[in-house]
DNA sequence: CCTATATTCAACCATTTGGTTGATCTTTGG
DNA sequence: CCAAAGATCAACCAAATGGTTGAATATAGG
């Protein structure tokens, strides 16, 4: 019998080797969006955003609803408990530094400002 | 000015992606191991095993020595942090459940019997 | 109703990935 | 010295990935 989880680490890990992926979850931790606000801010076609959004869904890292023509995209944090309880059995890492990780998800974001 | 820590995500979780790495890495959380003896278990070619140590050595998350014709593999948990404080900033998720983990691990691991 | 908006689908392309096999290189040990 | 052991290299293959463009499908609204 193969681990179902096994698999569900597979996905989760492989939808967050992409920086556009990890970019788009740390927009919606923000807030909910819809697709085409998602594509914003990226330079890559709304159709490759779209897919990145199907990569992300089928990990369960987020779950979309169409309401009307628009889908909105709604960021499943809980998705990422299994990959974390996996990554902490390799060593208690120091409690989370806030800011250092507000300066990842800065630095994951595309272009300028700063004000996400 | 691209972040550099992006990269260094994206070939983390690159290499955590797949269940031969991660079943490469529980393996020497126990002890650091000759390349011949972490293929032993797995039913792929020792070529495909050394290919993984190469990711998984690109990715900081082992290292390897030589000593005369052995090549040791060392677990390097460190190379998680960075990943790990990325992950917890999408939620705090409780406390590490130490038995959950080894159940994480033993079912990543290849064949039979238990006692890893 | 008809057009514009929101999103996906389909076909295609280049690159990467995980695997193979057979040859190669280095080191050990009798 | 030389055969066997430890490990990688090289060439190849099939499948997956991330991207493109253009057509298709809903839905909203004037």
């Amino acid at each position: 019998m193969t681990d179902p989880m096994s698999s569900t680490l597979d996905t989760t890990f492989a939808a967050l080797a992409d920086p556009t992926r990890r970019a788009i979850l740390a927009m919606l931790l923000e807030d909910d969006m819809a697709v085409t606000d998602v594509a914003e801010p990226f330079e890559v076609s709304l159709a490759a955003i779209s897919k990145h959004l199907g990569v992300l869904t089928a990990a369960g890292l987020i779950t979309q609803e169409k309401r009307g023509r628009v889908k909105w995209c709604k960021l499943e944090p809980d998705a990422l408990r299994a990959a974390s309880v996996w990554m902490q059995g390799f060593g208690q890492f120091e409690p989370v530094n806030l800011d250092a990780f507000e300066r990842f998800l800065l630095a994951e974001l595309p272009q300028q400002s700063g004000d996400l």
